[in-house]
DNA sequence: AACCAGGTCTCGA
DNA sequence: TCGAGACCTGGT
């Protein structure tokens, strides 16, 4: 065990893990429990540190939690106005998280029209359908190739109309054409406008992905409860003015506004998903 | 028992 | 550009 000395107000991990931009972390007996680069890790703030069980290296957890990322001048950039000054107070310790770019990809295009325990339901099934064991009774990500090796199987695993969709990208990643980095180093409007052209991700998933896996912290995706958020304290009417406003109005740091937003309309820590196995 | 869910796609005006 | 309908299921 290893304990990180990352204070309160650097890191919470009840709203960083909580949410709603990750999935398959859970807090059970004080501890959050989560996977970091496909090994089980567990989390426990402790005055202020955080002690760590898992095999994750240090450098791992810095990049997961974007410890890099200045948040006092982040924060301070998306004050725009009283509203955001009290979320920026209420939510101190709210930092954005750096995914995997497929599982990340995967996760939002599951994500579509469907409610977090769902989404994490799906998600799960589709870790212990196509993912290894770990010890400690958790299951890795699956690779792109475990799911095209078995595309049958993926129909059957609940995802409605989400399997195809999810079944063409595993095979358009399979086959090289997506590149993940190259994504991460163009530009944003180009990112988005690249990651769109697979079925299944459209403005808002091109969004998240963006956001939460490829470092383009400008993106701010517009679900319907940032869309109505927007609407009443900004007078917003559509998706298209909000995602426009939101990185007209907050900047480069857009995404962090967005977290920020999205925490304030609800959501919340969310139990471990019960998937039951054959 | 309905209703609705972190949307996307297609089509017609 | 914009609104309407369809789309699979399963939470609540």
């Amino acid at each position: 065990m290893s304990v990180l000395h990352w204070a309160r107000e650097e890191v919470d991990l009840d709203y960083t893990l909580g949410c709603g931009q990750v999935f398959r972390w859970y807090k059970e007996d004080g501890k959050w429990k989560g996977l970091i680069d496909n090994r089980e890790v567990h989390l426990k703030r402790s005055g202020e540190t955080i002690e760590v069980s898992g095999e994750v290296g240090m450098d791992d957890l810095r990049s997961c939690f974007r410890m890099d990322d200045d948040l006092g001048s982040i924060y301070d950039s998306i004050k725009k106005d009283e509203r955001m000054r009290e979320l920026v107070e209420k939510y101190e310790g709210l930092r954005l998280v750096r995914q995997d770019p497929w599982g990340c990809s995967v996760s939002f295009i599951l994500a579509t029209c469907a409610n977090i325990p769902r989404i994490r339901r799906m998600i799960e099934t589709l870790c212990v359908e196509f993912g290894d064991l770990l010890p400690g009774g958790r299951y890795t990500f699956p690779s792109p190739q475990d799911i095209v090796d078995d595309g049958k199987r993926l129909k059957e695993c609940g995802l409605g109309f989400r399997a195809d969709r999810v079944l063409e990208f595993s095979q358009r990643v399979c086959d090289g054409e997506v590149d993940f980095e190259l994504l991460r180093e163009m530009g944003y409007r180009e990112c988005v406008r690249t990651l769109k052209r697979h079925n299944g991700i459209g403005d808002k998933v091109a969004d998240c992905i963006a956001l939460f896996s490829l470092d383009h912290l400008e993106a701010f995706p517009v679900d319907v409860r940032i869309k109505n958020a927007l609407h009443s304290e900004y007078g917003v009417e559509s998706y298209r003015e909000a995602r426009e406003f939101g990185r007209d109005y907050f900047g480069r740091y857009a995404g962090y506004a967005q977290q920020l937003i999205y925490l304030s309309q609800g959501s919340g820590i969310q139990r471990k998903p019960v998937i039951d196995q054959d």
